[in-house]
DNA sequence: AAATTAAACTATAACGTTATAGTAATTTAA
DNA sequence: TTAAATTACTATAACGTTATAGTTTAATTT
């Protein structure tokens, strides 16, 4: 019912005038000791607080950062979001977050409202569909509005900005090499088909893994998965393509899966098919969600370490909205992943 | 580079006064028809769009929505958000999500902040420490402030203001039930300490299944864990307390356990002490979520539909933001579950 | 032809701040 | 003893809007 006093209204009840209230409370020597007390007290008593919108209108910064991500029910957008949300807060900014939804129309239409005054910069991680359009006008748009934009994970090489990710192919490398150093030689790649940025990455990885360790690719020992949606149904249809590999090629003896979904996927195949792991199979995944830690055998997995990525996010944004780094180029950050050795790989 | 454009701009650039330009893009009336076409074309060639930051200074509304949640990496937040994101985006309001990080003294700096001018109403989930301490003067004090509060899911009896929550209750009762249908009769129960509200009300729950089918309440069936932190090292010490009482409690045939984390934990003690689920043992938990899905034997579970309880939520505060339930008393409204039968219980 | 009304605009104030410039009273310096 | 400097304030404009209350000029009425 009380509404939050403003320094009008102190400097009516006090008889003095808004100037005089606003340098009081900001501790101004223009101002008597005895007068500043004065007000600060009533202010205090009151508990004034300034109002955070008129502030934003008058220095034209709003201290609040948007995040874009494709979606929210999964592991790591959510730990990266720790990172951002944890930085931004020491550094006195607030997190707006808007889903894609993996939409493009829907990033467009988010990215429009948010720049509309509400935000400072932006840290997106680019939907699918964007990444299949290659349509990054949005994008452009809104850095030539001069809001700084951060890219993670989800990235394109046409989008000239700071980016944070892993390094994809130098994960996949180790995810893989993990395997050839168990003794595995026939090793089954799940990944994305190959406008998913990081899932193009990681089967390089593989790839150069391969290659360094004087194994043949095989073509064939590659499904790669058109998912939009992530729907059961489609989750289904993965199975299905990883048990007919398996059925044709039965020697394979280590599966690499891009995702934690992939690889719990290929966990219910193997077990399905009673393929002892990681006796005869060796799995590894990609992400240390909760999936990969309570699955059965837990996964061995390639760790993203997302709230890592988020803070760094976070951190380049800040930079570039104070300046910093104003003729600084643009910037690609990498992380480092690292091995998380669970059950399935022995 | 291009600053986004202003009305005092477009005023100038065409030699009208702010006020011609602020109503012929609103389509006024008052406003001849060329003068307005003319306007009209200019702003949109220029792209104007009105400063939300000014709007919400004039209108003293931010159409932004606060949610704060104790955790992020939690399948049933991550629900929830979603569907207060898509409601909320749907009648045109923002936003902003903080983590308590379930400690209290975050919770209330979280609102603080918040509250400063930033949103219109919020939506909260309370922290386990607000709880345990019982201490809800951050809440009284923002919904004095005449901030409409939405509490979900975790909620306080002594806090007045609209809630959307679950049957705790009938939901656990349903899940003994089920238990019980499948011929169950000694069901051990996975639960919380009592100051976590729904701990405590799926407790009750259970206990009211088991008289209601004639069943004598063991309390050593009932294990209540003091999880603060969720970390691996507490995740270790449930296990060992499922461990304890499987030893000492032979005839135990049926586990449910109130969040899906202690259900995981139960499934990977049954299969290390190689009791066949759900043969011997059928287990069943609370939410529906990830762990449960693409667990082995995959979990059936009580589904709390958060992305519903969003929804509602969302819908509960922006009428009350409307004033359409201005003189109306507080409601609790109230989700019903359902019961996503998977393989853990056959 | 004077009075009324309608049309098409503009000026002003307000939302809550703060930075800049200005003013009055007092103190200090020459 | 008068000019200069200091102290302690106040007024104003601005951030970008919009609603309210004006102000012209032209058209209509009587």
């Amino acid at each position: 019912m009380k509404k939050r006093i403003t320094l009008k209204q102190i400097a009516k009840e006090l008889n003095y005038s808004i100037s005089t209230v606003s340098k009081a409370l900001k501790d101004s020597p223009e101002i008597g000791i005895d007068t500043k007390s004065k007000i600060q007290a009533f202010a205090k008593l009151y508990n004034y607080k300034p109002n955070n919108v008129a502030l934003s209108l008058k220095n034209r910064k709003t201290r609040t950062i948007g995040v874009i991500i494709p979606e929210m029910v999964h592991y790591f957008f959510a730990k990266v979001i720790i990172g951002i949300e944890k930085f931004a807060k020491k550094m006195g900014y607030n997190v707006i977050i808007s889903l894609s939804n993996e939409s493009f129309e829907k990033e467009v239409i988010n990215i429009e409202t948010l720049v509309d005054g509400q935000i400072d910069g932006l840290i997106i991680s680019l939907s699918k569909e964007t990444l299949l359009k290659q349509d990054f006008h949005h994008i452009h748009e809104t850095i030539d509005l001069d809001i700084p934009i951060i890219l993670f994970d989800r990235i394109s090489s046409n989008v000239y900005c700071d980016k944070v990710i892993i390094d994809d192919i130098e994960g996949a490398k180790k995810a893989t090499n993990h395997l050839i150093k168990n003794g595995r030689k026939s090793i089954l790649l799940i990944t994305t088909e190959d406008y998913v940025s990081v899932g193009n990455l990681r089967t390089t990885g593989y790839i150069q893994a391969l290659k360094e360790n004087n194994i043949e690719l095989d073509t064939d020992l590659i499904i790669k998965v058109e998912d939009k949606k992530s729907t059961e149904e489609e989750l289904h249809n993965i199975e299905e393509s990883i048990n007919k590999v398996l059925k044709t090629k039965l020697n394979i003896d280590g599966i690499f899966a891009v995702n934690e979904i992939y690889a719990a996927a290929a966990l219910k195949v193997l077990k399905k098919n009673n393929i002892k792991i990681p006796e005869e199979v060796g799995v590894i995944g990609f992400t240390d969600g909760v999936i990969s830690r309570y699955s059965d055998p837990s996964l061995t997995t390639v760790d993203q370490h997302g709230e890592k990525i988020g803070k760094e996010a976070c951190k380049a944004l800040i930079k570039r909205l104070n300046n910093e780094s104003k003729n600084l180029p643009y910037q690609t950050k990498i992380i480092e992943t690292s091995i998380t050795s669970r059950e399935s790989t022995k």
